[in-house]
DNA sequence: ACTGTGACACTGG
DNA sequence: ACCAGTGCCACAG
């Protein structure tokens, strides 16, 4: 298809946040895409989940916590999934409690304590 | 430049 | 809850 496309910054910052998803949580292609700064373009997710070898491919899911690969693709995605402990409800996950939350921005935030003013 | 193609998301009926 | 329609964006031909 695009083997090349794998190098653009594109789809080097959504192969890392891929990464980021830990054993046991999931995410979406739309959350992938807006934590790789690009949350328009979930359709590409699917691109390097499909070209980029060594992903943890089966942590990302559709919105809603659905499956959207077909079949044994799909069954497998499953039974990975409940292997490190995620769980579903009917066909989906709930996203509630497995969905893996990205650190806020890389901007900035350093975290300062809120000074309150004295009196 | 134009068209078709995605492991999609979102909104309405 | 299940479609269908629409928006989306990069890439291949």
């Amino acid at each position: 298809m695009s083997p090349r496309s794998t190098k653009l910054p594109l789809a080097l910052a959504i192969a890392d946040a891929i990464r980021k998803v830990p054993r046991g949580r999931v995410s979406t292609y739309g959350a992938i895409a807006a934590a790789a700064g690009y949350p328009r373009n979930s359709r590409h997710v699917a691109r390097v989940l499909n070209e980029v070898p060594g992903l943890p491919w089966q942590r990302i899911l559709g919105s809603g916590g659905r499956i959207s690969l077909p079949r044994e693709r799909g069954l497998e995605q499953r039974f990975l999934l409940e292997t490190e402990g995620v769980r579903f409800r009917g066909r989906k996950v709930n996203l509630a409690a497995f969905e893996h939350v990205f650190r806020p921005t890389p901007k900035k935030a350093p975290v300062k304590p809120v000074r309150r003013k004295e009196s």
